[in-house]
RNA sequence: GGGUCAAUGGCAGAGUGGUCAAAUGCAUCUGGCUGUAAACCAGACGACUUCGGUCUACGGCGGUUCGAAUCCGUCUUGGCCCA
């Protein structure tokens, strides 16, 4: 199967459709995080109206819960959660670094594996590459991620160094362990899933190439920028992002893991990046922070086209407006701002919930504009 | 009419001689959130300020004291009990 089919050549860039089993998928694209195979307060039909079509779902949250055998025994996590488009499961490779390397009292890392302590009820569990893998197939994943080993930004050179060599052998063994699935399972290259490796390095462009370079070696089907992508003041990393694209070969997806801000992701296409989750707009609406298109933008890779507004603001308390005038979303569509200020102040489920699916038609359109970009 | 208890910042409610511009919770205001331990977290929350302080505040008034939200007297208001 020709997973990548090239359509525009620009710069260094190039842009096209990534084939899975389960659709196609225009570049760039933006999957918003269904992390325990939901995307928090959404229905099905919403996201379905919003245009979202691919989501990711997480490996480790989904082996606590519900457990990956019952998830296998209903059909797989599409079956379950009623969602056709293609899924991606992230590998649990980040909560190694959000759990463990946050809060060493939350598990250990080994060169075999990761020991996590349940953050659900205290158990213990093992996350090995091949059992990641394996869990990946359990899901039924369209786009699986290899177990990787993410450090915090401001380790020494060494232990990123350490990090690189040890994302590149649990890369090889998650090969071994997917083309084994691959085989057990009698899967064709039309109807296997898709394996992406994760480049580490840190800040260190070097270690980042090297990175990318063993991983090519091994050979996978899309390759994703992994870490922290944004320095210590929040600004995206831009030269090693472009960097690590360079160093990856040209014919291959690029997913750059947990991106971002609309800036941010503005930034990362431009630098060669196509591929992008981020629990941000989902979070964020959540949180009552609202995506607003500025009406005088009309380049969005050269000026500011969006702003943010709290909605909580008492400046919005007898505002009547939509969240944002341009947009169609269901959210815009049929409420003002007055009364979804008033959602949240009350703590009614149904503002966080519009907040998140207008911010999610935000990034939609937002990739829209970047497909139609150049 | 007699007795008794109470009155604290937007609300609830601690404090009962100095460490009190006053705990804590709620409410309010403002931030933050980047492969989701996150419907979460943080800061502010009497006024003024040259940011060192200054002033006004724990029902009213008066007192004791070096010093009072805290002790005493009295008034006001409210709860409960007895006539």
């Amino acid at each position: 199967m020709k997973i990548f089919s090239k359509e525009i050549t620009a710069k260094n860039l190039r842009r096209g459709k990534i084939h899975t089993r389960k659709g196609v998928l225009k570049t760039p694209f933006f999957m918003p995080d269904a992390t325990r195979a939901s995307v928090r307060g959404l229905t099905r039909n919403e996201l379905e109206n919003v245009g979202i079509y691919p989501m990711v779902v997480n490996t480790y949250h989904l082996m606590l819960q519900p457990g990956a055998l019952f998830l296998e025994g209903v059909g797989g996590v599409h079956t379950f959660m009623n969602w056709s488009g293609p899924l991606l499961s992230d590998s649990g490779g980040y909560q190694v670094y959000s759990l463990i390397h946050k809060n060493p009292k939350l598990g250990k890392i080994t060169e075999k594996g990761a020991y996590f302590r349940s953050v659900i009820d205290g158990s213990k569990h093992f996350l090995t590459p091949q059992k990641a893998i394996q869990i990946q197939f359990a899901l039924g994943t369209d786009m699986m991620v290899v177990l990787d080993d993410p450090r915090p930004p401001l380790v020494s050179r060494n232990e990123h160094q350490g990090a690189v060599e040890r994302t590149v052998r649990w890369a090889a063994q998650c090969k071994e362990e997917f083309l084994s699935q691959c085989k057990k399972r009698q899967l064709t290259e039309q109807t296997r899933p898709l394996l992406f490796a994760v480049v580490q390095g840190g800040p260190h462009e070097d270690l980042r190439r090297e990175c990318a370079k063993e991983l090519t070696k091994i050979g996978f089907d899309g390759y994703g920028f992994g870490g922290r992508h944004i320095d210590e003041e929040g600004k995206l990393m831009r030269k090693i992002m472009e960097e690590t694209a360079q160093a990856i070969p040209e014919d291959a997806p690029r997913f750059a893991l947990g991106i971002g801000t609309p800036k941010d992701i503005v930034e990362c296409y431009d630098s060669g990046w196509d591929m992008f989750d981020c629990v941000i707009p989902t979070r964020e609406g959540r949180h009552g922070r609202i995506f607003i298109w500025e009406p005088d933008a009309h380049d969005i890779m050269r000026q500011d086209f969006y702003n943010t507004i709290n909605i909580t603001n008492k400046k919005f308390e007898t505002d009547l407006t939509p969240l944002d005038r341009s947009c169609e979303c269901y959210a815009c569509k049929n409420y003002s701002r007055a009364y979804l200020r008033h959602l949240f102040r009350v703590g009614e489920p149904l503002g966080p919930q519009m907040a998140s699916l207008h911010n999610l038609q935000f990034y939609t359109n937002l990739m829209h504009k970047l497909q139609k970009y150049e």
